[in-house]
DNA sequence: GCCAACTCTGGACAGTCGTCAAGAGTTTCC
DNA sequence: GGAAACTCTTGACGACTGTCCAGAGTTGGC
């Protein structure tokens, strides 16, 4: 008696779970095509009809799946945490020594402007639409947060490789590859071929300035 | 009778030319209003109707003084760019010692950061728009074109009263500067008290680090 | 095979958007 | 003072928005 209980609620939580399971799956598969609408329209004029339309479904079964606007771009932020706070750590684990480090990085830098170019304005647009709204903030915040730290986790790796200590604080660190980074994707959306180049150019010049001359 | 004539053409062209400036104004005074707008509610959520409420002026007017909304935004763009291309000129002209404008420029950025903080933010809102949409790209391009310009005139003339050559390419000294004013506006607008403190210490380290050495 | 739960569609809703035009109000000129 | 030009208001239009819902379609357990 106990024990068919048990099988039964063992049961039940195996298929309940695995309905939640298929139902985040389908909440993620719509987030990535809201992704996709976003990169490629801009948060202003992304719309619900628009996001089913780049999806196989229709417009109502967004209003299944999440309970309204905000939810799906909170959610849409918070998936797209995970493919951009960890872009540079297996350059870090790898670099023995500072040039080569140095080397890799603008290299990375350089190749994902190329390649995540619309991915990357919708990072600053959705950062900068957290400045008029109070709803994704928090979000965005800790994403900006985990940038910092990535970006820190290169610095710091760099200084500890050509032994000299940082010469800067951290969020100063990062801001100031983050506006080096945007420059340049400026310069690349508006159709300069040698934005990308020029990036991986500057990159190390910036790294060895924010280590201690040595 | 050629005399009648010139005196005739004189009068027209003063007419004319005091409508066209009644013209002028009012169209400079309706971009103010979206100005404000713009700023208090960002690029997406700004309509025509919010931006005539808040003038003194029925919705229909901006019609009669603009062919349709990119042609005000266009001119909002431009508008906006005579007051944040010049904010530093002086404090450069002023500046006897290489230590007086470094406090003076940093103390000024803090200073803006504080009081024009929703002015910035429309700044990177409308520069950020500018990647998603063609229309306003050429005056983006051109008054960050202006601000690079800006902020090199500070730091050439930094480096001449130090005595010491500049360091780094032109467009790299703007991009940190305004990568380490982005952090600060991202901090101050989230209620962050000491973003505006932080930054005025963090300008003095940054400038520093892009004249070399000696 | 049946019933219940889950999933998805497509249309309707109230509201807002940019745009336009008819006309009232105002100014300007002869 | 009357005609002409300029300025502004008001209301309407079609299109689009987020949201909701009735019901069809599908799946899974018994």
């Amino acid at each position: 008696m106990v024990q068919v209980t048990e099988a039964k609620e063992r049961t039940r939580d195996r298929i309940s779970r695995r309905q939640i399971d298929k139902f985040e799956q389908r909440r993620a598969q719509l987030a990535e095509s809201a992704l996709r609408t976003l990169a490629e329209l801009g948060y202003a004029r992304t719309s619900l009809r628009e996001i089913a339309q780049n999806s196989e479904f229709s417009h109502g079964v967004l209003h299944y799946y999440f309970a309204d606007k905000v939810d799906l771009l909170t959610h849409c932020v918070r998936q797209f945490e995970e493919v951009c706070v960890t872009r540079y750590d297996e350059i870090v684990a790898r670099a023995r020594t500072a040039e080569e480090l140095e080397r890799d990085f603008a290299a990375a830098m350089a190749a994902t402007l190329r390649a995540d170019a619309k991915m990357h304005r919708l990072w600053y647009d959705l950062r900068n639409q957290s400045l008029f709204e109070e709803s994704f903030r928090a979000d965005v915040l800790e994403i900006d947060r985990r940038r910092e730290e990535m970006i820190w986790h290169v610095v710091a790796r760099y200084a500890e490789l050509a032994a000299a200590p940082v010469d800067v604080p951290r969020p100063v660190a990062y801001a100031l590859f983050d506006g080096l980074f945007q420059q340049a994707l400026l310069r690349h959306l508006a159709g300069a071929e040698e934005a990308a180049a020029e990036l991986e150019r500057n990159v190390p010049a910036v790294l060895a300035r924010v280590v201690a001359a040595g």
